[in-house]
RNA sequence: UGGCGAGUGGCCUAAUGGUAAGGCACCUGACUCUGGAUCAGGGGAUUGAAGGUUCGAGUCCUUCCUCGCCAGCCA
């Protein structure tokens, strides 16, 4: 017994109030939820959503949750898809134990209800083509004509289903149609297709079958099977729910299952519509599903998205029937506050700007101890080399800075992190005017970061002995979309791409401490952002994916055009 | 002119007839060897509209408006 109504986070939703109440008022002695996948794609963002709401409503309630696939329609699923949607709920940090299920697994089940429902009038075989039956059906504002099949004898329907299941009859010759309303205001009441013919051979019965059950017959009905005491999907099959009770009513199912259903997830400057997404994959926009800029669940995870923060994300949103569209930027913010907490902290320089410490003895090396997480005093820390020749961030240096540039410019004096404090003395320029080497003095008194005569510098920087640094290949990654709604207004998804979702920066530098950091593993490069290996990495050519970066208020300044204000 | 559903600060979500709460975002300040993190504070809502019931309405009733979904032998 369980009569909790909240999640360990403290936060519900109407769903759970719904199983809280039917576990307190005895209708169920234990929850029992599914995540209903079809095997046709991989999945994204807004899956997430709902196999944290399943998988996590059967924890929090001390029941289970179910992976079943909902495999029914063979000319679409592939095997690949089934393990790789295995492979992601796991990673995601869920587990159905021993109930892997397969919709197919129960197709002589369903055909033997199918007959029961022929022999109760309850179905018929029609013999209309696909274009007559949609003009029998009528519109949202007409109502549908019955079939002149419909009431054709029950053993001629029965005959035609076995015979349809023998193979008698090619594709699209006859279906197998629920006998209930053509007037109906809701469409789906309109004698609903239950089975059609398909001589295609399916990833898991091979040809034991060619005619298959729909989304409809089979859902409910394997739910039901299962024991499945709350079906949760999204708000699309509310209009489908009448149809799920009139098959649970009017077959003998072992269980009597619920379906509610909640808004799916929208979110700002992405789309999650299976359609496009392949689309962005077919049309080459991205390199694949598991490219860093995809909200799917392969692409947030070789972009570095750590599962914690997108099970924290799917909480922080809630569950609800209003369709909304959430920004970004909690995703974002779930993601930062994990990263923070567990990521360590190493140097790196994207683009370098050479730095001479010119009272620095040439030769000389000095191990700076670095720490690896101001979060998490148990990571330790780390030696890091420092020498007279260094590589600083460009962006570190400005010759005429605005009021509010804190960092180096000719004559300030700023830390470098975990070394000394270095004042910028000359500035080295090519012919072409462009800076390429700042020459620069050290106090040795102030090494480890302190002056001792306690003076201030308003900035800190990061990094790296030109001599031990390693080379590597950096990609920045932003939204895919500039715009927060791609395709609003009118245009086509495609036209708000953003042109620099994608920037490939090579010849950074990254301290020695980061050779051997395994594929996915996040670390912050300090006041840059969160990164993480990349599986294009050789062992001599390490390739880093920006998961995001730090929040940044100069950068916040720059874009505001505020760094001049006083 | 059909059926179903939804409208609460910029975004998401709560309040289960008792006087609008939280997260994100934004702004300020403190602190800081990451312009990060953290801490403290702040602005911002006539709860889609209009009526009605009630001592009292975001919640109940009526009418209206807006938005979303549905006319696959997809799910």
């Amino acid at each position: 017994m369980n009569d909790q109504t909240t999640s360990p986070s403290g936060r519900s939703d109407f769903i759970r109030e719904i199983v809280a109440a039917d576990l307190r008022e005895g209708r169920h002695e234990a929850v029992v939820t599914r995540f209903p996948p079809e095997p046709n794609g991989y999945l994204h963002i807004g899956h997430a959503k709902s196999i944290c709401l399943n998988f996590g409503i059967a924890r929090e309630f001390d029941g289970r949750c179910h992976l079943r696939f909902d495999d029914t329609n063979p000319v679409k699923e592939e095997q690949e898809y089934i393990d790789a949607i295995e492979a992601d709920v796991r990673w995601l940090g869920f587990d159905w134990g021993e109930h892997l299920y397969f919709a197919s697994d129960y197709f002589e089940q369903l055909y033997d209800w199918a007959c029961h429902l022929v022999k109760n009038g309850k179905a018929y075989v029609d013999d209309l083509s696909a274009d007559e039956i949609r003009e029998h059906r009528g519109t949202l504002t007409e109502p549908g004509r019955e079939s002149p099949w419909r009431d054709r004898p029950a053993e001629e329907s029965l005959d035609l289903l076995e015979r349809m299941r023998a193979g008698e009859f090619p594709d699209g010759s006859r279906v197998l149609r629920a006998r209930i309303d053509m007037s109906s205001g809701n469409i789906n009441l309109r004698d609903p297709v239950l089975y059609r013919i398909l001589h295609s051979a399916h990833p898991r019965t091979g040809d034991a079958w060619c005619i298959y059950p729909t989304y409809d017959f089979a859902h409910g009905q394997s739910d039901a099977i299962e024991g499945i005491t709350h079906s949760i999907c999204t708000l699309e099959f509310q209009d489908h729910r009448p149809l799920y009770d009139w098959l649970i009513e009017n077959l003998p199912v072992p269980s009597r299952p619920r379906q509610y259903e909640f808004a799916r997830l929208n979110l700002t400057h992405t789309v999650l519509s299976k359609r496009t997404l392949m689309r962005l994959v077919n049309d080459g926009h991205v390199r694949g599903w598991d490219d860093p800029r995809m909200p799917t669940l392969t692409g947030l995870r070789r972009r570095g998205f750590p599962a914690e923060g997108i099970r924290d994300f799917a909480n922080a949103v809630g569950v609800a029937k209003n369709e909304g569209v959430v920004e970004v930027g909690v995703l974002e913010h779930a993601v930062r506050d994990v990263l923070n907490r567990q990521a360590l902290r190493r140097f790196a320089v994207l683009n370098p700007l050479k730095v001479v410490i010119e009272n620095y003895p040439e030769g000389q090396v000095e191990e700076m101890e670095a720490v690896n997480n101001p979060e998490d005093p148990s990571a330790g820390t780390r030696p890091v080399p420092f020498t007279r020749e260094l590589w600083i961030e460009r962006d570190d240096f400005m010759e005429e800075p605005p009021r509010k540039f804190f960092r180096l410019a000719p004559g300030r004096e700023v830390r470098l992190r975990y070394a000394y404090f270095i004042t910028c003395r000359e500035v080295v320029k090519d012919g072409e005017g462009e800076i390429v080497e700042l020459k620069c003095t050290y106090d040795p008194e102030t090494r480890g970061g302190d002056a001792p005569d306690g003076r201030r510098v308003k900035a800190t920087l990061h990094w790296l002995s030109t001599a031990h640094a390693l080379n590597a290949e950096v990609r920045l990654y932003d939204h895919l979309f500039r715009e927060p709604y791609p395709g609003s207004d009118g245009r086509d998804a495609f036209e708000d791409l953003n042109p620099e979702s994608e920037t490939v920066l090579h010849d950074c530098f990254i301290e020695p401490a980061l050779a051997e950091l395994p594929t996915g593993e996040a670390v912050q490069f300090e006041r840059l952002g969160y990164f993480c290996p990349d599986p294009d990495s050789a062992p001599d050519a390490p390739v880093f994916n920006r998961t995001l970066t730090l929040r940044d208020t100069w950068a916040k300044l720059q874009a505001q055009g505020k760094q001049d204000k006083a």
